[in-house]
DNA sequence: AGCAATTTCAGTACGTTGTACGAGAATAGC
DNA sequence: GCTATTCTCGTACAACGTACTGAAATTGCT
C-alpha cells in the first residue's frame, strides 16, 4: 500500500476542517477542468452500478474523461473520496423540514428513509463503518434526528446514542437484506444454488448435530415473509426499546 | 483483482458443505506439512497484532514458514480464510452450558461476551458483514442464544431475528468504541489532534450553521463516561425493546 | 508584452496485492 | 522400481493506490 507518513501502520484520515470547508478558487494557476462534486457524483454512480470494488481511481478518472492522476488535485486519496461519497448520498435524504411532534412516527419514517437510501446505494451500509468525518449532509440528518427526539424525554447523551443505534440497526439489517437478494435474484444460478446449499447444510447439521433449538427454529421458518414486513417488525421492537426509561 | 470465473463481477463465495465438512486425508500423495487450523490461528494472531490489513497471503505464509502459494492447498482463496478466521474466534466464546432461565440476564451476559470477544479481536466487527457462511463455532453460539430465548415468549422467527439484532448492535457499538480508543490512545499525536479538530469543527459548524439541536446536544455531553457504562445502558434499552409483544 | 508564480494535467513508474501456472518433491499402492 | 496422486513454492501477471515529474494553462507584476 506504500504508506509514506506515520511511524506505524495506522492510517490517520483527513482533517475535517480542510475537507468540508468551501475553499475558494485560487486566483492564479491553471483553472480546474473538473470539480469535486462531479467526481464524487461519478464515483457514486459507478458504485451504484457495479459495486464499491469497481470504484478505482482509474475507473473514476476514466468516467469523467481525465487522467488518473488528475483526481489527486481534487481529492488527497481514495479514502477521502469514499468519505465524500458517503456525505454526497446523505444529501439524498428526503426529510420533512419539521418534526411532526409524534417522535415515534418520525423515527419510523426516518428509519424507512435510511433503508430506502441504502437500497438505492447498496454499497453504503458496507462503507459506513469506515466513515471517519462528518460532512454537512450527514450533519443535517443528525440535526433532524435530534429535533425529532427532542420531545422524547431523553437526555442529550441518550439522544446522540439513539441516532447511532438506529443507523447501526438499519445498516446491519439492510446488509442482511442485500445478501439475501443477491443470492435469490442471481442471474447465474451459482449464488442461488449456494443459498440452497447453505440451507441444506444448516438443516443437516442442526438435525444430526445435537442442536435442537436451531433445528426447531429452522423448521418453523418456512418461506420468508416480505422483507418490508420483517423490517417493520424489527424497527418497532427497536423503537420500543428506546422509549424505556434510562 | 484478476477474477477468472463468472460472467459478471459478482463474487460467489464458497460451498459451505465443502468448507466445513471434515474431509479425511487422502491416503495417497505427499503429506501436508501444515494444517488449516494452524494457518487460521496464525492469520488471527496476525490480525490481532497488526490489523486486518496486515493479513496478506504472503504474511500468513511467512509466519508459518511456508511458501506463499502453499496456502492455496489449504484454503481456496483469501475470502475463505477470512471466513475461517471468523469462525475460529467464535470458538473463543465462553458460554455457560445451560441458560439460567432468566433470559434477560443471559442475553446481557451474552452481549458482554460478544463485546469482550470483539475487543480481543478488534478486526472482528469490521469483518462480520463479509461473513457469508456459518461455521460450527458460530453455530454453537446460535444454538445457545436460541436456547436462552426459548422462555422469552417469542416465535421462532423473532428468536432468529433477535440474534442478528443483538450481534448487529454489539458489533456496531464496538466499532464506535474502537474508533474512539484509536483516536484517544494514539502514540503519535496525529490521531488525537484529529479528534480535537473533528470536535472543534463540529462545534463551530453547529454554532454558526443554524443547527441548534446539535449544538445543544454537544454542549450537554462534556466528557464521556466510562465506555462500559454506555454499553450497559444501550444494551438495556436494546433488550427492553426485544421484550415487547410482537 | 514579457516574465514569474502558481496550479492543474497526465504519463510513467514503483511497490504491493491476490492468485494462475507449472515444474519439482514426497508419499502410497502396484 | 513405476505410476498416480498430492503438496510445495518460485515465477509471473494483472490490477491497485499513488509518488514523481515535466508540460500546460492561467493570473499578477513589471
Amino acid at each position: 500500500m506504500a504508506r509514506t507518513g506515520g511511524s506505524s501502520g495506522r492510517r490517520t484520515g483527513v482533517d475535517p476542517e480542510l475537507l468540508w470547508s468551501r475553499a475558494e478558487r485560487p486566483r492564479r494557476g491553471r483553472p480546474p477542468a473538473h470539480d469535486r462534486a462531479a467526481i464524487t457524483a461519478e464515483a457514486v454512480a459507478l458504485a451504484d452500478a457495479e459495486g464499491l470494488a469497481a470504484v478505482t481511481m482509474r475507473a473514476v478518472a476514466g468516467r469523467i474523461g481525465a487522467g488518473t492522476m488528475s483526481l489527486y488535485s481534487y481529492v488527497p486519496n481514495k479514502e477521502t473520496l469514499l468519505e465524500l461519497m458517503i456525505d454526497h448520498v446523505s444529501g439524498d435524504h428526503r426529510l420533512p423540514s419539521e418534526p411532526s411532534g409524534d417522535w415515534r412516527a418520525d423515527l419510523r419514517q426516518l428509519a424507512h428513509e435510511q433503508r430506502a437510501l441504502m437500497h438505492r446505494h447498496p454499497w453504503l451500509p458496507g462503507a459506513l463503518p469506515a466513515q471517519r468525518t462528518i460532512g454537512p449532509n450527514t450533519l443535517a440528518v443528525w440535526e433532524y434526528t435530534l429535533a425529532v427526539l427532542a420531545p422524547a424525554g431523553l437526555d442529550a447523551r441518550a439522544r446522540l446514542e439513539t441516532f447511532s443505534l438506529l443507523t447501526g440497526f438499519v445498516s446491519s439489517h439492510v446488509l442482511y437484506e442485500l445478501a439475501q437478494e443477491r443470492a435469490i435474484g442471481a442471474e447465474d444460478r451459482t449464488a442461488g444454488d449456494l443459498l440452497d446449499a447453505q440451507a441444506r447444510y444448516l438443516r443437516s447439521v442442526a438435525a444430526e448435530g445435537g442442536l435442537p433449538h436451531l433445528a426447531q427454529a429452522l423448521e418453523a421458518t418456512g418461506n420468508d415473509p416480505a422483507p418490508q414486513a420483517v423490517f417493520d417488525r424489527l424497527l418497532d421492537r427497536m423503537i420500543n426499546g428506546l422509549t424505556a426509561a434510562t
